[in-house]
DNA sequence: CGACCATTTGATATGGATCAAGCGATGTGG
DNA sequence: CCACATCGCTTGATCCATATCAAATGGTCG
C-alpha cells in the first residue's frame, strides 16, 4: 500500500489575464461568477500549491482539474476531479489545503476571494452561495469516503458512473484524466485499476474503444457494484 | 473487505425537553448556540436517522456522539466522532446524509434549524458562524480521507493522536468509543484494530491500562507512523 | 457463580500491491 | 517513410497486509 505517483512536477503557467466577457454586476444579488477573469492553464499547470495562500477561487470554463495532496512517503491522493461549470479552491482557513492542476488545458476563472468575502458581509445571497459551494464540496468528499472503503470493482464501476453523470453522458464518454489520475483518486494502483477495466470489459458490462474512451454497456451491472 | 458491523439498533429517546441554561440572545449578533434546548440521550440511543428531515443541528454538551453510514451489504461506515463542543448535523440540503447515535450517555443542544437559518439571513454573523461549521467538518472530512489510504499501523497511530489532541490530554486518556466504532471508523476490522493496538503496546508506543484508557508512551514514535 | 459481551489471540485465506515484462500508440531523427 | 525511442497502458507472476474464521480470555452484571 506504498507506491503511487510521484508528483508530476506542475509547471506554473503565467496569468495571461483575460478579462471575462461576463457583464458587471447588476446592483445587488451580485452572483460569484460575476468577478472573475478567465485564464487559460495547459495541460499539467499547476493552479495553485498546498499551503499556498488562497486568494482566489475558481470555476472551470473549460478543461479539467485535479486537487490533490502528496504524503510524505510519495503518495499521491487525488481529492477531487473539476469539470466545466464546477468551482473549487474555496478555502475556509487562510492557506489552500490541496493543490490544483490542468489535466488537460483548461480555461479557468479566476476570482478574487476578499471580494466574494467581503462582498458576502453586505449581500447575503452571495454569503448563501458561499456556504452552498461549501456544503457541496462535503458532500463529495463524503461520498468519496463512502467509495474508499469498497473494494476495487466497486470503486471502478462507481467511478465511471459518477463521471458519466457528472457529463451528463447516456453512454459513452472521454476520460480526461489519466488511469494514474484515477488510480490515486480512488486509492487503488494504476496495475488493478487497469485490470478491473478490463475485467468490466470481459463482461460486457462496458467497452473501451480506446483508453480514455468509455462507453456503458450495461449500467444495471454496474450499478450492482456500486453497492 | 466485506464484515463489519450490523446496526446496532438505535433505541430513539423522547424528547425530555430541558431550557438551556444560557442567556437569552443580547441583541444583534447572537451566537448560534443561544438558540437551542438541551436534551439527554442514553447510551447508542439514535438522536436521527439518515434520510430524515434536518430540521435541527445539535451540539455536544457531554458524552460523545457517532454519526454512520450503512452501506447496502450491511457494513457501516463512521463519518465523524463528536465531542464535548463539537457541533454535528447541520446539512445543506433538507435531509440527514448521516445517521447519528449517542455512544454513551449523552446531554445534546438541540437547536432548531429554520431559526439559524433564517437568522443568518439577516445576521450576517451568523451567516458566518454556519459557514464556518460547514468548513470545519469539510477540513474533517478531508483528513478522513487521508486516514484511509495509509496503512493499518498510520491509521491506528493516527486516531490515538487525533483522539488525544481533540481530548486535550498531554498523555492519558480514555477513549468513549469500542473497538468496533474505531474499526468502523478507520475502515478496518475490530481484529487488525485489537492487534494493531496490541502491537503499539508491545512496541511500547502506547499502555492501555484497561480496555478504553490509553497512555501515550511514545508520542514521537506515533508520529512517525501518522506519517 | 455463571452468562454474556467485548476484546484478544491464533490459523488461514485472499484481494490488491508489487515486481517485471510486453504492447500499442505517438513522435523523432535519419 | 521507416527504424527506434518513449510513454501510457495492459498483462503476468508472486508476495504480503489485512480480512476471515475460529477459539480463548477477561471483565461485568445478575
Amino acid at each position: 500500500m506504498l507506491t503511487q505517483t510521484a508528483v508530476g512536477k506542475g509547471v506554473r503557467r503565467q496569468p495571461v489575464t483575460t478579462v471575462t466577457p461576463q457583464p458587471a454586476g447588476r446592483g445587488m444579488h451580485g452572483s460569484i461568477e460575476l468577478m472573475g477573469v478567465a485564464m487559460p492553464f495547459g495541460r499539467n499547470a499547476e493552479i495553485y500549491g498546498e499551503n499556498e495562500p488562497a486568494e482566489y477561487l475558481y470555476k472551470v470554463l473549460s478543461g479539467t482539474v485535479r486537487t490533490y495532496k502528496v504524503l510524505s512517503d510519495g503518495r499521491r491522493q487525488i481529492g477531487a476531479f473539476y469539470l466545466p461549470g464546477d468551482m473549487f479552491g474555496l478555502e475556509m482557513g487562510e492557506e489552500h489545503t490541496f493543490s490544483a492542476e490542468a489535466i488537460v488545458d483548461s480555461n479557468i476563472l479566476i476570482i478574487k476571494r476578499s471580494t466574494v468575502v467581503s462582498l458576502a458581509s453586505r449581500d447575503n445571497e452571495v454569503a448563501r452561495q458561499l456556504w452552498t459551494l461549501t456544503g457541496q464540496e462535503l458532500k463529495r468528499v463524503q461520498d468519496h469516503i463512502l467509495l474508499l472503503i469498497k473494494t476495487a470493482q466497486e470503486r471502478v464501476a462507481s467511478f465511471l458512473l459518477e463521471m458519466a453523470a457528472r457529463m451528463s453522458c447516456e453512454k459513452s464518454f472521454e476520460l480526461p484524466m489519466s488511469r494514474q489520475d484515477i488510480a490515486d483518486y480512488l486509492g487503488l494502483t494504476i496495475e488493478t485499476v487497469s485490470r478491473t477495466l478490463t475485467h468490466l470489459e470481459n463482461t460486457a458490462a462496458i467497452e473501451l474503444p480506446s483508453f480514455r474512451q468509455v462507453v456503458l454497456r450495461n449500467r444495471a451491472a454496474l450499478g450492482r457494484l456500486n453497492a
